[in-house]
DNA sequence: GATCATAGTCGTCTTCCTGACGATAAGCAC
DNA sequence: GTGCTTATCGTCAGGAAGACGACTATGATC
């Protein structure tokens, strides 16, 4: 039988798009670069870009993450102790609804970057400028509940529901480009159950960090306060999750802490759950 | 600015692949297609197929689904009361790596189904046959070890890495073909940590069913021996897992037990953690 | 220097959850 | 009936987590 014959099966376009989170100044905050171009010239939108020939799905992650922060990729495979200002990165899930691009049939693969705090991103490619996003801001009430309950609406936004679609005034939600409403809520509420259960939240801090620090990260997140004494105690107490750094540090005022590195387990076992609703 | 320049993008061929879980004789199984064409000619694989020019992703994995087992994919976000013989499925996460497919650069978006046993399933398209194999058949002490460790070789595999590849006597390890096995044991172990937090281990048995058949269900998946008395403490008394169906049923042998239906809650809070290793 | 505000760290107490396991109930095969 | 199987209820001890008190160590302010 002969190979495939290319016509019995429709060419699609091939992206990746990033959802790159961090925790600047208390709060959850993504990349989103300006379009340059139509459809949704001038609209955020995450970054992305196409997959090369020879270039694998996480290597094209990879080369976007670099190309629009200059950060480098560090894979979780490699040994745990990580190298320094390496974000981690993985695959958050795949979105090919026939009409999310109204050119021609793309399918996005989405990969979630977890960075700690970066200087202002350099815009990169086709896009005007680029900035970091409060997720909050990005992400309406109606497009966070939609997320919870409705799997079935999954790719039918290509033109957005309207509602949101505010303009560019400061403060306000901001609609994004395609898809990438869900995708990023998608991205977010990856990372908030992951933390749950792993040692990820670590992705977010320097290298050394404090307890205070990583908790701010958690709050960040959650969206939630969390108690300083229960929090220590369970971080401090699951053995692996953080190994004292030796130093201490005032950089947050009050009485000097600890510093830890990220300890080599990865799984978080029992793991810390989110506070009820 | 003008669309696209096709000529801009390589051109990918878009494929959905299917892994199907069940639960039969005490042993979890997954649903296997022999190939009828090269590559890989005669060997095992995962069932799936092109994605249509029109088509949704999770559409056409439906439609496969339907094709290969007959079975009514069932959306998650449908209202609680699930109707009968829906399967449960979602995507899993997408292959992409250049060498993937000898013919061309193919990205396939793999999902997972979890149906209740069935029947002998029904041969289609292009596989010669089809059947349940345990995964434990097909997963290879080396390919799960390289599962839970090296994220790294994540799409490498194409042509395996060679120890796995036994013959088609049965009884031993049987090597799929492309980077199935890779896709498999991305599935299995999704099932298993998703089995944890939510309600999804009733996707594996009828509508009606008894506590003993869920906890089989368990144990099947995870592979361990659970306390039955725990177990059924456990799961009666989390609030909206399971709602008494009125009946009781004999067909395990000993007392007769009392009937079950899913109940509307999908998250465990707290959830029901593996056994430690 | 005393006082205050801010954070970090150590304990205690109560409650909930789980694992281990005894005991009883209700079918079937003989 | 006896024996075997599975289901279901109960008890008990240990661990984890939420609530919260107490103390420590710094900088800021008076």
């Amino acid at each position: 039988m002969p190979p495939y014959d290319p016509s019995a099966f429709p060419p699609f376009a091939v992206t990746v798009d990033l959802v790159v989170l961090t925790v600047r100044r208390h709060a959850l905050c993504t990349l989103v670069v300006r379009r340059g171009e139509a459809p949704y010239q001038g609209r955020w939108a995450l970054p992305g870009g196409f997959v090369r020939e020879d270039e694998d799905l996480s290597g094209a992650a990879a080369r976007e993450l670099v190309e629009e922060t200059g950060l480098c990729a560090h894979d979780p495979a490699a040994p745990p102790p990580v190298p320094s200002n390496g974000a981690h990165l993985e695959q958050l899930a795949t979105y090919g609804a026939p009409d999310r691009d109204p050119r021609m049939r793309v399918v996005s693969v989405a990969h979630l970057a977890l960075a700690p705090d970066l200087p202002a991103p350099r815009a990169g490619g086709d896009a005007n400028s680029a900035r970091w996003a409060p997720v909050e801001e990005l992400l309406g009430e109606d497009v966070l509940a939609g997320t919870a309950e409705a799997g079935a609406a999954h790719g039918a936004g290509a033109g957005g529901s309207g509602e949101a679609a505010g303009d560019e005034k400061e403060g306000g939600p901001v609609a994004l480009a395609f898809d990438h409403a869900r995708i990023l809520a998608d991205g977010v509420e990856r990372a908030r159950s992951k933390i749950e259960y792993s040692s990820l939240a670590t992705a977010f801090c320097p290298p050394e960090f404090t307890v205070g620090e990583l908790r701010r990260v958690y709050e960040a997140v959650w969206g939630v306060a969390l108690d300083p004494r229960n929090f220590h105690r369970k971080v401090t107490g699951t053995p692996g999750f953080l190994v004292p750094a030796g130093g201490t540090t005032t950089r947050q005022g009050g009485r000097p802490a600890q510093l830890f590195r990220a300890g080599g387990a990865t799984l978080l076992n029992p793991p810390m759950l989110r506070p009820e609703v």
